[in-house]
DNA sequence: AGCACGCCGACT
DNA sequence: GTCGGCGTGCTC
């Protein structure tokens, strides 16, 4: 008899251990066994979970050194074929651990959890402390003995073996099931007391229900479970336990959204990308169209056409576009056939979504960075919105960008990407110009409005007249001419890199993370000093920490000061604030946006999440507060961010019957962002870019990789810093240029101190070959000094 | 990562 | 003498 033989990846993410182990699948589950499955296995001492990988019959190892799978988690794989493929591309082509690359594809709440727990035996005398902690069986959670202060004790037991400690592994979700009543034979009257009941069986009667729950009843009337049962226990209902999906919440008017009527231009690229999806090409369609050129309409054509093949879509939004209106917009397109995923679901949603899919119940799966790894099997579209979003870049390992992942899965499925903004990024723009893309363009609105003007105002000028509040006399003007006329304004608070912080004005020092070297940022909410790196919090002090004086106070520019500066200049007008402090429960994203669309406020303040999808037709005055703050950030893509995002709140502005206009205050106005963002031209602003992009020698001219380097300490982080420096020196060909070793930007991070180098590189046979052993380097030898090494191969920002 | 094994200093 | 510090090495 042949054995069989599992290749599992199991759940511990170090280099070390970053290969397949092999198992002995026992002969009762060789027909359970297929790759993708979960399964638990025996590692060293203790037990982990793990993904099989592959089958066969031959191991390399001694068999005599084989143990046998502990257990089979997955009757069904969790993983597809496609999507193993696509996991040992991603290890590659990101450096990332196997185990990290499988994880990131698969729900939450499928990751392990793992407890040790201590089993202690029967008729042990113990303090009463110990017992008091221990259950019914004799177990308690290794954490609690430890919080407890018990660990000498519990050492006596383990060495007299009297415990022992098992490691646990729980499942983090399981399928939500509910108690389901079937009406089984309903009489025509019940006679007696039976007053209740009769209420129930009217009800049933009434909602011609065939089976319901008893929440779903109880909405209805007041009713009890012992009613319920009652019935039961007569025949009239059956009752079963049932696996529910757990409903999704939201908010907005079911109007109904029909099929609009596409123009010609329109048209024309749906044309093309049917016709590329019918002849199966993988194609990658730059859709470059402004906003509210109706580029969603043609998604929404496009997918219908790829439903009508039988074939699957996944489409990719960023977070903060995931709106209650664009979900809303899918449900009533596709009905059932929609799945949606995005951070805002919990955990056990999310699960819920993910089985619809695997489960092959939807069709359609729309979502943000992660739902690219949608378990489809038989795709026929995939779609990035927005795709010039830096949220499609995973900045933790696995280190992916939804882009290229999407790519890759529509080579596999040969079918096509259509990659849509309204400024698309750089790299991509270039792209499609060599005609490695298909450019396809929708100029001008689906409505003929014209975009609104932008007007830039010189903040220098304000300040030399006597104006020092954040408000320009244009745009103060222009607010009071919009509440006047009871019209909508949207002002946007640029916060990239920037925040508000306490600053004394006697020694001009500021209140600085003890653990991480960047500035506390103010919070008005409990008077708060918070770090947002690490989370570090304080409170704000009454003294100066420096030089103990009393002049200390917060500075910059939050959205809660403005918010305060408004309520003094416009004391009618009734402002929203939108920012992370406003937005941190679940749900309050959307009710912002609900109580601003029903006109409960006529100003909407906010940062970056108000820059996208929002489509208000009252809003006739767009305001930018501070453009520059983008601008000067020392990062590579400063202008190109500044260019999207002036672009994108524009956007905001005058969509419907209204006019509207669009007031940018800023020091700077002569610079070229700003100026080709007023005139509203993407590829002027593109052609200059590509010029300084090409004399800086930057992307895409140039591929670079960021590697940082960090330790506890600043000289043994920096004494590191350079050895990798000209290692990589030595060993990459003269193509590819080093940069550094230099301090990063935010140089201390939880207590590491930080310094990074960059490779610049147009072509580069063995980056990954080096990178991979520079990796083996540190990770054998380096590591046990505490010293970190992270690769990003195509940084989305140098910060 | 965890966990065991193993080899040297200060304690009941 | 033993308890326990953490260096080293292994996990199919």
């Amino acid at each position: 008899m042949a054995i069989v033989i599992a290749k599992v990846i199991v759940d511990v993410s170090t280099a070390a251990i970053d290969r397949p182990f092999d198992y002995q699948v026992p002969e009762e589950w060789e027909a359970f066994i297929q790759p993708g499955v979960r399964v638990h296995v025996p590692f060293g001492p203790r037990k982990v979970q793990g993904f099989v990988i592959g089958i066969d019959e031959t191991s390399q190892v001694e068999s005599a050194k084989l143990k046998p799978l502990q257990s089979v988690i997955d009757v069904e794989p969790v993983l597809t074929k496609e999507l193993l493929e696509l996991a040992k591309w991603l290890k590659d082509d990101t450096l990332c651990f196997y185990n990290d690359a499988l994880q990131v594809m698969i729900p939450a709440a499928l990751r392990a959890a793992y407890s040790k727990i201590v089993h202690v035996d029967s008729s042990v005398s113990l303090s009463q402390k110990f017992e008091s902690l221990l259950s019914k069986d004799r177990e308690v959670d290794f954490q609690q003995i430890e919080k407890a202060k018990l660990l000498p004790e519990l050492k006596h037991l383990l060495q007299n073996q009297l415990a022992e400690i098992e490691t646990r592994i729980r499942q983090r979700s399981t399928p939500k099931k509910q108690t389901v009543y079937h009406v089984a034979s309903v009489p025509e009257e019940i006679g007696g007391n039976a007053k209740k009941q009769l209420q129930v069986l009217e009800w049933i009667r009434e909602k011609q229900v065939s089976f319901f729950t008893l929440p779903q009843l109880q909405q209805d009337f007041s009713v009890t479970g012992a009613v319920v049962e009652a019935m039961v226990q007569k025949g009239y209902l059956t009752k079963k336990k049932q696996e529910i999906y757990r409903e999704i919440e939201m908010l907005g008017d079911a109007s109904t959204d029909k099929v609009v009527e596409l123009t010609d231009k329109q048209n024309d690229v749906l044309s093309q990308i049917i016709t590329s999806a019918d002849q199966q090409q993988s194609d990658v369609f730059l859709l470059h169209g402004i906003t509210g050129s109706g580029k969603t309409e043609i998604y929404l054509h496009a997918i219908e056409h790829t439903l009508s093949l039988n074939k699957e879509a996944i489409m990719l939004v960023p977070e903060i576009a995931l709106t209650p209106q664009m979900v809303l917009r899918f449900k009533m397109r596709f009905g059932e056939q929609v799945a949606v995923m995005h951070s805002g679901l919990s955990i056990g949603e999310k699960y819920d979504e993910w089985r619809k899919v695997i489960r092959k119940e939807v069709k359609v799966v729309v979502g943000a960075r992660s739902a690219i790894f949608a378990p489809f099997e038989n795709l026929g579209l995939l779609i990035l919105d927005e795709e010039h979003e830096s949220s499609y870049k995973q900045e933790d390992s696995p280190r992916y960008h939804a882009r290229e992942v999407a790519k890759w899965r529509a080579e596999f499925a040969h079918c096509p990407v259509i990659l849509g903004s309204a400024t698309p990024s750089i790299e991509s723009y270039a792209r499609a110009t060599k005609g490695v893309y298909h450019l396809v363009k929708l100029p001008g609105r689906a409505n003929a409005k014209p975009l609104p003007p932008v007007e830039l105002i010189d903040m220098r000028e304000q300040l030399k007249g006597g104006n020092r509040s954040m408000f320009s006399i244009e745009l103060a003007d222009a607010i009071r001419d919009r509440l006047a006329k009871r019209e909508q304004i949207v002002l946007f608070l640029n916060k990239r890199g920037f925040s508000s912080f306490v600053l004394c004005r006697d020694c001009g020092s500021t209140v600085q993370c003890p653990n991480c070297d960047i500035s506390l940022t103010y919070h008005r909410m409990g008077e708060a000093l918070r770090c947002h790196y690490c989370g570090y919090e304080e409170q704000v002090p009454t003294q100066c920490p420096q030089c103990k004086s009393e002049h200390i106070r917060f500075f910059g520019t939050g959205t809660q000061k403005v918010e305060e500066e408004l309520t003094r200049l416009f004391p009618e007008a009734r402002t929203l604030r939108m920012d992370v402090d406003t937005t941190r429960t679940k749900g309050a994203h959307e009710r912002i946006l609900h109580h601003f669309g029903q006109k409960q406020a006529e100003i909407l303040l906010g940062t970056q999440m108000i820059a996208k999808g929002l489509d208000f037709p009252d809003v006739t005055l767009v305001g930018v507060l501070n453009a520059d703050t983008s601008l000067h950030l020392a990062d590579f893509r400063a202008a190109e961010k500044t260019f999207q995002l002036i672009t994108q709140v524009s956007g905001r502005a005058g969509r419907h019957e209204k006019e509207g206009k669009v007031i940018v205050q800023t020091y700077d106005p002569d610079h070229y962002a700003l100026e080709y963002a007023k005139m509203h031209d993407y590829v002027a602003f593109y052609t200059k870019e590509m010029q300084i992009r090409k004399v800086y020698e930057y992307p895409p001219f140039y591929y670079l990789t960021h590697i940082q380097i960090s330790h506890p300490d600043v000289l043994v982080t920096a004494e590191y810093a350079d050895k990798v420096a000209s290692w990589l020196r030595d060993e990459l060909s003269n193509q590819a240029t080093v940069i550094g070793p230099t301090a990063s930007a935010i140089s201390r991070i939880q207590d590491r101190y930080r310094y990074q180098c960059i490779i610049k590189y147009k072509k580069e046979p063995n980056l990954i070959p080096v990178l991979h052993q520079l990796l083996k380097l540190t990770r054998s030898e380096w590591e046990k000094q505490g010293v970190r090494i992270g690769i990003d191969l195509h940084p989305s920002t140098l910060v």
